[in-house]
DNA sequence: CTTTGGGGTTCTATATTGCAACTCAAAGTC
DNA sequence: GACTTTGAGTTGCAATATAGAACCCCAAAG
């Protein structure tokens, strides 16, 4: 059976998961965020099957997250490259490796560590209130219907 | 074709996307958070049919992000509550949200207002860096393989 | 003694995966 | 000029996963 579409649930985070709940999807961001831009880069790092993989681009682009970019006129041959949407995916790749590193890694610690060239430290994200710069609780948030919550 | 299993990879976005690159996944701990405890509250609230429902909420009980707490001994009743580890799967789910509702929602607005207990104010969630709480950008992270990255 | 609620399992028909092998065109190589 | 590479996909299956219903078991309530 298809599996279920949420893109239009009256809640960000189904919308969201509809796109970003897939694990290819988000490896395929990830090796994007990476530097990667050509499908069989992203097919060998991956080693995912190349019919899933340009199913995967085709929906990515769609949804324009990537862009596809003819560098070859002659032999159509493209690259993809992040577009703004695709690069503000990247925060949240970040949480999702803080929270791996946290409790997804034994002993032998991170495979990979994030250097924050700005400040020039190693880090993790944190993910803090946009009003008082705390990080965040589940306990501490109320969710309630804005303006877009259907009124039916 | 059974999926592919990427917990194993040395890349901790890879290992979490293994768990939470799952849409139901992401959704039933989102329900969760919002303090659903119960099977039934679960299948109604989400509209997923049981089988999967029972799928999910045994390989989120086995990862650990869910416990199973019998509240009826006599008659063998459970609910399902969050443990840390899946407490923290919240933040995630905030920046999931926070990307969406500056992607995917319309001029409608957002369907989901958060409100900040602690300080009081409607809120957002913002990935920062842990070292000098700067909002994180994809071009200011250089990764470099750490003490768990196979040497091989 | 039938109903209701909670929490599942089983059955079945579609969909989705994944792998491998094939295509097609330009470019390099002998 | 024939042969191999490279890039970027398609196509054809077989193995799984998914969704929806229908079914099951058990205890308490009416």
């Amino acid at each position: 059976m298809k599996r279920t579409d949420t893109s239009d649930w009256p809640c960000t985070i189904a919308r969201a998961a509809d796109v970003l709940g897939d694990h290819w999807n988000l490896l395929i961001i990830r090796q994007a965020c990476l530097g990667t831009r050509r499908f069989d880069d992203f097919q060998t790092a991956l080693g995912i099957s190349r019919n899933i993989l340009t199913q995967r681009l085709n929906r990515i682009v769609e949804e324009g997250m990537l862009t596809r970019v003819t560098y070859d006129e002659s032999r159509q041959r493209h690259e993809y490259r992040l577009t703004d949407k695709g690069r503000e995916v990247y925060p949240i790749l970040a949480a999702m490796a803080a929270w791996g590193d946290r409790w997804l890694t034994g002993p032998e610690g991170t495979p990979l560590i994030l250097h924050h060239t700005t400040c020039d430290h190693d880090m993790h994200a944190e993910v803090v209130c946009s009003e008082c710069q705390e990080p965040l609780h589940v306990r501490d948030i109320r969710a309630t219907p804005g303006p877009g919550y259907p009124s039916s």
